[in-house]
This record gives C-alpha cells, sequence and structure tokens, in this order.
DNA sequence: CTAACTTTGCAATAGCATTGCATCACAATT
DNA sequence: AATTGTGATGCAATGCTATTGCAAAGTTAG
C-alpha cells in the first residue's frame, strides 16, 4: 500500500521522501480541495513551510492542481490521472459550497468550448462555480 | 460630464463625494480590470483604505465588481448597465493575458449553461481564460 | 445651530504566500 | 568507508494584500 503512494511518486518524478509519502497519503485521503492550513492541521506536527514546498514540488510536477476559489486562500487537489506536467485542471470544474465552504473538483465536467473574440488565444481556463454542494442540498 | 459622473454615482444609491467621482471617472478611463495598487497609482495621492472602501462601497452598490483572475490580487472593473445589487459578473467571461499581465472583462462572452452533477445547485460562476490578449497577438 | 450619520484618513493588525540560509539526509563516486 | 555534491527540510524573517478600529472632518436633517 506504501508501495503504490510511492510508486505514484516516482512515475512523476519525485523523489518518494517521508514527508512526501505522507502528504500524499493525506491528499489521498481527502475528497475535497484542501488549504495550506487544513493540510497543517490534519497531518502530524510539521513544518508548514516544508508542507507549503511539497505542495509547490507536487503541483510542478503534475500531480496536484490548485485552485483559486473565490475566497482568497488556495486550495489544491490531486489531479486526475490525465495530467502532465504542463496541462492540469483546464477542463474540469470546481465548485465552492457556500454552505459547507467546501471546495471540489468536478472532474466529470467539463468547461465547453468558448468562442472568444478576434485575437484573443485562451491557453489555460479556470471556472468556478458557487452554489450549494449535494451534501447540503435539502431533498 | 462631472454631471454623468455624479448621476451615474446617485442612480446606485450612492452619496456622490469628491473622491468617489475622482475614482469613478477613473475606472471609466481604463478599459482593463484593475487592482487597488493601480487605482492608488493612477489617482493623485489619495489614502489607499479610503480608495479600498470606496470600492467596496461600490461593489456593494452593483457599480462594480471584483475579478479573482489568478494572480492573488483582486482586480476591479465597472460593471455594465445590466448589473443590479446582486447579480453582477455572473455571466461574462474575464481574460488574462499571460503577456502583458493585464485582466479584461469580455462583456460579450457569456458562460455557456453547464450541467452540474445530481443535486448541485449553481449560484454563481466565475470563469477565467489565461491566453494572449487581441493587443499582444502577432498578425 | 446642533445632533445624527456618513465618509475619510491614519494606525494597526491579520493572514497567506514566499524567500534566505543553515542543517540534514541521501546518493554517487572514489 | 570517506568524500563530495545535490536535493530536502526546518527555522527565521519578510512582503504584500486585505481588513478593522478609531478619531477627525464633512454632510444632512431637524
Amino acid at each position: 500500500m506504501t508501495k503504490d503512494i510511492e510508486q505514484r511518486l516516482k512515475s512523476k518524478n519525485i523523489k518518494p521522501t517521508a514527508m512526501r509519502l505522507l502528504v500524499l497519503d493525506f491528499l489521498m485521503q481527502q475528497n475535497t480541495a484542501i488549504s495550506l492550513n487544513d493540510l497543517e492541521k490534519g497531518m502530524g506536527p510539521s513544518d508548514r513551510i516544508t508542507l507549503y514546498r511539497t505542495l509547490k514540488t507536487f503541483e510542478e510536477k503534475g500531480l496536484v492542481h490548485h485552485i483559486e476559489d473565490g475566497t482568497g486562500t488556495t486550495k489544491y487537489a490531486l489531479c486526475m490521472e490525465e495530467c502532465d506536467d504542463h496541462h492540469h485542471h483546464d477542463l474540469h470544474v470546481h465548485f465552492y459550497c457556500n454552505n459547507c465552504k467546501e471546495t471540489f473538483c468536478l472532474p466529470n465536467t467539463k468547461i465547453p468550448q468558448i468562442s472568444l473574440p478576434e485575437k484573443f488565444r485562451s491557453e489555460e481556463m479556470n471556472l468556478v462555480i458557487k452554489g450549494v454542494c449535494d451534501r447540503c442540498n435539502p431533498g
């Protein structure tokens, strides 16, 4: 089981240190995107900056993507398998729940094609939808 | 001409003070979304916090909307006429140019309907497209 | 004119992101 | 096994933006 995590790191060219195994393990247990703070609290006692840099490394290597959900604090979530180093999260939608304040990836909800004005060229897209999530929605 | 600006403030139930007239005038001259910093530099010598609160007031009253373009710093731009107090910017797309680092409103580019997973309810949407803008695009 | 309310300006704070540097772990090479 | 180099970690410190508290100034209504 640790083997899987280790393998996942190696496949992205990330040296599997103890810290990184822990962080990745923790990330894999989440079903929402989390902030650096959440990570710090969720892990055992560990250095905030190291966690920060770990996330950054993960992001550079295409293991994690970050989300600006409009709250002002950056959230992080694991990439789906298809991501490579340079194209994360371009396609799927993120959802911020106004009720529980959680941020979700909606990996199956893709951003449709948008036709831009003349001479604008698109390289990345980022769509955040705010509303009420399935768990907070009555009925 | 100052009359127009004054009228625009009044029509949104904002008391037209000297400061506010200046800020609105400045905003009307912009064709990109600007940060608080830009505003501070662009105006004569004035208090940063007052400018901050002026923008906030404008936003509450539906005159201005803010954009999180992914750079980490909030940008502000005038709303189109159709905005009312509660529904700004929900519909149009924002564009961030990776080259000139400017953020634009694309008022004529609307966000298409997205079908969310079961039991997710949408209240707001925010789409930022990054790429190269018309002015930076060769040819 | 005076009282009530709003706006403005200054000071101070909070919070997140980010960098510098020194130490430590590890891996490779001799 | 010792040495050297590279990357990872931890601590300290900083920067920047957003945000609040409070007092002074300005505005409006009675």
